[in-house]
RNA sequence: GCCGGGGUGGCGGAAUGGUAGACGCGGUGGUCUCAAACACCAUUGGGGUUAAACCCGUGCGGGUUCGAGUCCCGCCCCCGGCACCA
């Protein structure tokens, strides 16, 4: 062996015998406990893998590898997402197929991971667009139906027409298509939903017991957005009884003879004030509405209603965007006093939020102040400050008591909010609600390359359940898939797809939209606990012994989406019986992304850069050409069209596949961006070959049997010592990989190793046998705990000690705390707070001892010169605090 | 605006209320080499000193405490998310 860490003599060799070995199979030891840890799915991008992939990937790879050794039955499997508009657009780009190329695509990730060394059970893996898998994508589909949680309706969606396909909220961003740019139109089509907005309450709740980032359940809470109010009727003034009206989720009511709308309020404190109404412009009673105003009014609201229809929602949204609005030319009554108000139509009330019309309070609401003052309408105040104090309008805080509100004057705006409630209770007109801002999740693509809906339309526009023994419902393979843009999948325009026949033998439809991704990921680590299952998506008791997943790693990109999706997925199981957990995921994890230097040119005169961008991205061809000043440099995410790339090849070529890993791991916190620096990456292989140096000069010390041995050995001072250090660093690096402190953890062990040269060095000459045992037990405990984090290093060096076979299988190290404890302690001594000297002291030491001691050294007293000893405060084997005045 | 996370040497970052800056990168000086690269040794928060002593230092201002990077109050700035959600 080597005395340095030279990977491209070893790493290969173990990579192949680990596979030879099939050493990741999972383990299902009867009794042992389990562990499992995943990764999120990842789309086969054919860019391949970069060494920013390896950032989520390899700190998963070490917890695991640790459980292994702890004894855990650990399931640590990896698949690929494959449906979806990624993968089609890209086979689009190249005339391919998509099936053929994720397939490969799928492979080159599986080599790239293989040559970072990462543990995953690969006889368990599987994409999401294999049959033998989507079938049951279906299955679920099916069973979400029955449930009457999957439904069809017309509604007003997010086309993307660049994608040409529908897309559901969460993939919108300020107006636009998170992943094609496109700005989002409406378009008025029937479209598949997942009705999670029934679980919003739950999947809110169960948020609390969840080991997860805050930001992640923050985002979460926010984007689920439950508020409290009150909803009640609002009477139309002078209104003739209509005949019955009630649409789409609109609370359209018949009420006492006249028309009627509903409104939502979460400060119905301030219904006194309020003086004026507004409904959204898509609002369907104003159809109603037009009918009893004068024709001025009427032409107005029509002309408006126009105008926010052609709007498209990143203008209609914009922030800081001048309120409009029309006067309908009607007035509705406040119940609470009985006021005449104006009802206008304007755009800042969405349509798709509560009943889609509010009562309008100016005095205690930025919105409808600002709206009121544009256009001249009455802010009557009836909010004031507890201690009566004049304020500026609107006054938004809810600190206070209530003024101009009848018979609730004086009351605390708490207590009126209860009050007032059960007083419209008690009318009949209203009640107390919860609103949330979810919304069900539209989950059909207009596209090809998704898992088909199992649904057949029969001839009377009846839906029917594929039978599922009938299932998959596979997608054709054909040659022509592109998408038509119309509003129809390319699988309306396939006969021999479309044409089937109906239960009842009649001919029928098939359903010709797809399942949208994030519905293929809602479930598949469920088929992870049971993936070759051909009768059921996964046995039960297999799913109960795995689930939950342990530990969850991916990005933060994720968080409203795919976590979200999968939490409601998992709950609607739960309810059926089939899971026994109602949370999927008990401890997330994030990581950072890995940003490289990105070189940039400044935009020349007749330039304009897009918003956000800092200059011209330049390829590093580009750059070398151009003079140094009209360059600078930006870290950036890696990524193909930024050109900034290293990949897992790169790295293991150029410095080895452990170094790659131990780099990731030291460089910052896991869940810390990461500049890349080939410098960082050459600190670790000088790390690396100190131990191979250390390995390489102990060997001849070391003892195999030093386990029986050690016990019966008097320990002399250097053999405690090397005990001591070694029993600190399995405490320490234990702990720093259970807690995702992987930067810790490999500085511990350098620490350890330089320590460790240290002591060899000073002994080497003349080592007692004591030494010796201590220290082959250092050294064994060592190359286990670099196992996890370089295990082609680790098994090297173990073969070296002239043992057999792999590390993984070894016994993880375990502290004594006994051993772990110093003898000798540093204390520091302070005067007044201030440090002014250190000493060794016996561990033992007593508070007198370390007090008298203190109060005699020189450094100290020259602090203490007169002045008087007030108070002495010590902290045994820490410090002693004189304190003196 | 609201929610979440942060602010520590030249850089990445360590620090259960108890010696701030572990560990590493980079820098400086040296060894090896014909030379370079690699490697190895020493040193490295700022001021101050021949050296020490000593002084200053964790975004800013207050507070609690024998003692604050850490706890409390009020600000400033950065990153991420949401954003007319009534």
């Amino acid at each position: 062996m080597s005395d340095r860490y030279e990977p491209a003599s070893f790493e290969a060799k173990w990579r192949q015998r680990w596979k030879d070995a099939d050493l990741f199979r999972t383990r299902t030891d009867p009794d042992a406990p389990k562990f499992y840890g995943a990764d999120f799915f990842p789309y086969p991008s054919g860019a391949g893998l970069s060494v920013g992939h390896c950032r989520n990937y390899v700190p998963t790879d070490v917890i695991c590898r640790m459980k292994l050794m702890q004894g855990y039955n650990v399931l640590h499997p990896m698949g690929f997402d494959a449906f979806g508009l990624p993968a089609e657009n890209e086979a689009i780009k190249h005339k391919t197929h998509p099936a053929p190329m994720i397939k490969s695509y799928a492979a080159t990730y599986r080599r790239q991971m293989e040559l970072v060394g990462i543990s995953y059970d690969w006889s368990r893996s599987f994409s999401s667009s294999d049959p033998e898998y989507y079938r049951w994508t279906q299955w679920i589909f099916e069973l979400l139906f029955k449930r009457g949680l999957a439904y069809r309706s017309m509604a007003a969606v997010n086309w993307d027409p660049v994608d040409k396909t529908v897309l559901a909220d969460e993939e919108i961003v300020a107006g636009r298509a998170e992943r094609s740019g496109a700005l989002v139109e409406k378009k008025w089509i029937p479209q598949w939903f997942f009705k999670i907005s029934d679980y919003a309450q739950r999947l809110l709740d169960d948020l609390d017991e969840l080991d997860w980032p805050e930001g992640i359940k923050s985002q979460q809470r926010n984007w689920i957005g439950r508020s409290e109010g009150v909803q009640f009727s609002m009477v139309i003034a002078d209104s003739a009884a209509p005949d019955e009206v009630s649409e789409d989720g609109f609370a359209v009511k018949n009420s006492r003879g006249a028309l009627a709308f509903d409104v939502f309020t979460t400060r119905i404190d301030t219904v006194f004030g309020m003086t004026f109404c507004v409904l959204a412009p898509e609002h369907p009673l104003l159809e109603r509405i037009l009918r009893g105003v004068d024709e001025v009014h009427a032409e107005s609201v029509r002309a408006y209603q126009l105008r926010a229809k052609t709007l498209s929602d990143i203008d209609r949204l914009a922030t800081n965007r001048e309120k409009t609005g029309v006067f309908t030319g009607a007035y509705a009554i406040n119940p609470a006093n009985g006021a005449k108000v104006p009802i206008w139509v304007a755009d800042y009330v969405l349509a798709t939020y509560g009943t889609g019309a509010i009562m309008a309070v100016p005095a205690h609401d930025e919105r409808d102040f600002e709206f009121a003052k544009k256009f001249g309408i009455e802010v009557i105040q009836v909010i004031a400050p507890t201690d009566g104090a004049q304020v500026k309008l609107p006054f938004i805080a809810k600190d206070g008591v209530l003024v101009n509100s009848g018979e609730y004057s004086g009351m605390p705006v708490f207590e009126s909010m209860t009050a007032l409630g059960i007083w419209i209770e008690g009318l009949g007109i209203g009640e107390r609600k919860v609103q949330f801002r979810l919304r069900d999740w539209l989950i059909s693509r207009q596209r090809y390359w998704g898992c088909p809906i199992p649904i057949i339309h029969t001839k009377d526009g009846e839906m029917q359940l594929v039978p599922q023994d009938c299932l998959p419902v596979e997608l054709p393979m054909v040659d022509e898939y592109e998408p038509s843009g119309d509003g129809t999948s390319p699988l309306a325009h396939i006969p021999d797809f479309v044409n089937t026949t109906d239960l009842d033998g009649r001919l029928g439809q098939r359903e010709t939209d797809t399942m949208g991704g994030f519905a293929c990921s809602s479930w598949y680590f469920l088929r992870f606990c049971d993936p070759s299952n051909k009768t059921e998506p996964w046995n039960f008791d297999k799913a109960k012994y795995w689930m939950p997943v342990d530990c969850y790693v991916g990005g933060a990109e994720h968080a409203v989406m795919h976590l979200l999706y999968a939490r409601f997925w998992t709950k609607v199981l739960y309810d059926a019986g089939l899971v026994t957990v109602k949370e999927p995921f008990a401890r997330l994890e994030n990581q950072g992304q890995v940003l490289a230097q990105t070189p940039y040119r400044y935009p020349r005169v007749d330039e304009k850069l897009e918003v956000g961008e800092e200059g011209v991205l330049l390829s590093f061809v580009d750059a070398a050409k151009l003079p140094e000043e009209d360059i600078f440099y930006r870290w950036a995410r890696m990524s193909k069209s930024k050109g900034n790339v290293v990949t897992p090849e790169d790295a293991v070529g150029g410095y080895g596949a452990d170094a790659l890993r131990m780099y990731l791991l030291f460089v910052a916190p896991f869940n810390a961006d990461v500049q890349w620096s080939n410098e960082g990456m050459q600190g670790q292989v000088r790390f690396l070959s100190k131990i191979f140096k250390l390995i390489d000069e102990s060997k001849a010390f070391y003892v195999p049997e030093w386990k029986g041995l050690v016990g019966f050995e008097e320990l002399d001072s250097v053999a405690r010592e090397v005990r001591r250090k070694t029993h600190k660093t399995i405490r320490k690096a234990t702990a720093d990989i259970d807690r995702f402190a992987f930067n810790t953890y490999v500085s511990s062990m350098m620490i350890f190793v330089n320590e460790l040269t240290d002591l060899v060095q000073r002994n080497k000459a003349n080592p007692s046998r004591a030494f010796a045992l201590t220290l082959s037990e250092a050294i064994e405990s060592l190359i286990k705990m670099l196992s996890p984090s370089a295990p082609h290093s680790a098994d090297e060096l173990w073969t070296t000690l002239g043992h057999k076979g792999f590390v993984v299988n070894e016994v993880w190290p375990t502290f004594v705390s006994e051993l772990a404890t110093d003898d000798l302690v540093t204390v520091a001594i302070q005067v007044n707070g201030k440090l002014r000297d250190t000493i060794e002291m016996d561990a033992a030491a007593t508070n007198e001892e370390l007090e008298a001691v203190a109060k005699s050294l020189p450094k100290v007293q020259s602090h203490l010169e007169g002045k008087t000893i007030r108070k002495v405060i010590v902290v045994p084997r820490k410090l002693v605090n004189l304190v003196a005045s």
